[in-house]
DNA sequence: CGTGGGGTTGACAACCTTCAATAACTGTGG
DNA sequence: CCACAGTTATTGAAGGTTGTCAACCCCACG
């Protein structure tokens, strides 16, 4: 298979992006315009420091990240996972410094989109910039949801949840195919992002791979018996915002796509 | 004293946006035209609904509210409180539809600003629609800190960091005083904010009271021991991006605000 | 004066954590 | 190719934090 190039990532940021309003090929053009240096990053390496501001922000190329805040005493609390397409620390851009660190998970590999260069783009084309807003519209929603997961469910469905989470996203990037696709996380990792221990992760994990629900070893998941996994966590895609999910309220609900539409935007 | 009106809500949101740029009186007059019909609601009344579109955002004028996910079972999660100056349903702007439900504690009053009218304000004022993106930013941050208060702390940080989460906010408005405020909340919808049981929030609000950290009775919230409450929580300001916050990466590090200055911007 | 919601308290159970030990796996160097 | 070390996964036992159930009190309100 062919090696995964900028322009993938930039491809798939693009696609996201198109999901709020299409993009005219100018807009297109600013992007493209947009990726500098490259860089690479090992399993467990630091992508992005807690409380160090940065130059420009990262978009991901190939590999997975995930946000997290480091505690006094250690422990640390995943705060969601960034997928090819993804921009690691798009909070940045607003609120001037990041307030959580990102890790990658496994090798990735990330393209700098120089701050000065993005603003001036975001300035010259509003659309751009509402399509960024809608960006970390979308990452709020999902932080909700992880919210909910955490502080309402038992183990076994933030477990069947976050599975579903991770699988419907690789999924809407055309990373996951068969109930199958790759993610490398250990169980302490999967732990820190459902606030359990690894301990009981792992009594979660084979009860669900005995119970033929989802398998997650080797860097790989998979979903056994999909229905049954969404079912056992309680897992609607409405808030992920991706395309086509079937919710009744995603189609042209949003304001500024659906202009002078039903909800009287425009 | 003097009757809240309209107007108080509205400079209170204009502060708040002014903590990202200078609003030009330009900008504050598009503001100040925006606002239409008022409305009431009064103790645990629905004030938006989960699924259904609105045709307007409600501006907090006086009182407060807070925002859930309704569960199958009947248990919520609130997601965050909202306090006068705040707008309801802010992400219903960009995502479309409101993913989560409004509901008053004690009485409220609001101001509805009609969806199409913002929307071309925010396009006839780039900065205004920049500042609007820092607002759900901001939001989106709080949420990472509630996600790691759930995930991670125990009973009694939880509910120590959420009460000074609430003092401080309450205080940046002006609705606090000498460690004092009005906040009107049962001992049940405190735990469905921290994602504990009633009866457990009330054992560790009697041990706050018996230690002297802080106490919440007849909808009154009085911190006896600030910094050991605060202590006790774990908390640090800097998350709720609050002005003269004493954080050393406040102060002009926002792209918009410092233009052309460390960070590259501009 | 009755009624209902919220607060308070006790007993008990459940879920999950911690500790600890072992097994499986991964990559490295000999 | 094997031995080794370090990490990850697995398993058992014990304990703690928190939830559930149930009762009672208090107060506001009609």
């Amino acid at each position: 298979m062919r090696s995964v190039t900028i322009n993938d990532g930039l491809e798939r940021l693009a696609q996201k992006l198109g999901r709020v309003c299409t993009l005219t090929s100018e807009e297109r053009l600013a992007l493209a315009g947009l990726p500098g240096a490259e860089r690479a990053f090992g399993p467990r390496e630091e992508m992005v420091a807690q409380h160090r501001p940065t130059d420009g922000l990262q978009l991901l190329v190939e590999g997975f990240a995930c946000r997290f805040r480091l505690l006094p005493d250690g422990r640390r609390q995943i705060l969601g996972f960034l997928l090819p397409g993804d921009i690691c620390d798009l909070s940045t851009l607003v609120l001037g410094h990041p307030d959580h660190a990102v890790s990658a998970l496994g090798v990735v590999r990330t393209s700098v989109l120089p701050a000065a260069a993005l603003a001036a783009a975001l300035e010259r084309h509003p659309r751009l910039a509402r399509a960024f807003w809608w960006l970390t519209a979308v990452d709020a929603a999902i932080t909700r949801e992880w919210l909910v997961n955490v502080g309402y469910r038992s183990a076994h469905e933030r477990v069947a949840h976050l599975l579903c989470e991770v699988y419907w996203r690789l999924e809407s990037v055309g990373l996951a195919h068969d109930n199958q696709c790759r993610f490398p996380l250990t169980q302490t990792e999967l732990g820190d992002a459902v606030a359990l221990s690894a301990v009981h992760i792992n009594r979660t994990l084979m009860n669900m791979r005995r119970t033929g629900l989802a398998r997650m070893q080797g860097g790989m998941l998979e979903l056994l018996d999909r229905h049954a996994l969404q079912a056992a966590g309680g897992f609607d895609p409405a808030y992920l915002h991706l395309p086509s999910v079937g919710s009744p309220f995603h189609a042209g609900a949003s304001p500024w796509k659906a202009q002078g539409a039903r909800n009287g935007f425009g």
